[in-house]
DNA sequence: CATCTGACGATTC
DNA sequence: GGAATCGCCAGAT
């Protein structure tokens, strides 16, 4: 059930189901749809998610937890301020203990059958 | 219809 | 170990 949504619904499920003070990867969400190796579709997703208002995309960055979206939170540190307001530490644009942050759908979304 | 770009990622040099 | 390059797929011009 609600399987065959668009690539990019999905997406912003996925975001949606971030728990709070911690970070996701591009590519993690990709992974976790089938689309590994397209994760620039995942970001893609976002600049064009209409939802993006109900999105915590600021929980979303690289895989190496740096926050290359910011540019699309209005030019400032809005991204970073928004993940600090989480207990997430930022520094140079970049998350600190990012592996602690780190939350992986594939690992933390196990099964999600019924 | 052809070409480029883009919130990435992994690999190669 | 940092820099450069290819691969992904879809939308925009």
């Amino acid at each position: 059930m609600a399987s065959e949504k668009n690539f990019f619904e999905r997406v912003y499920e996925v975001v949606k189901l971030i728990p709070y003070g911690r970070v996701t990867s591009y590519g993690a969400i990709a992974r976790y749809l089938g689309a590994a190796g397209s994760a620039r579709m995942v970001g893609w997703a976002m600049n064009n998610s209409h939802d993006m208002d109900t999105i915590p995309a600021q929980r979303v960055v690289n895989r190496i937890g740096l926050l290359t979206g910011k540019h699309h939170f209005g030019g400032s540190s809005a991204m970073q301020q928004l993940l600090e307001a989480e207990g997430v530490k930022i520094k140079d644009n970049q998350v600190l203990d990012f592996k602690k942050v780190f939350w992986d759908p594939n690992l933390e979304l196990p099964g999600r059958d019924s």
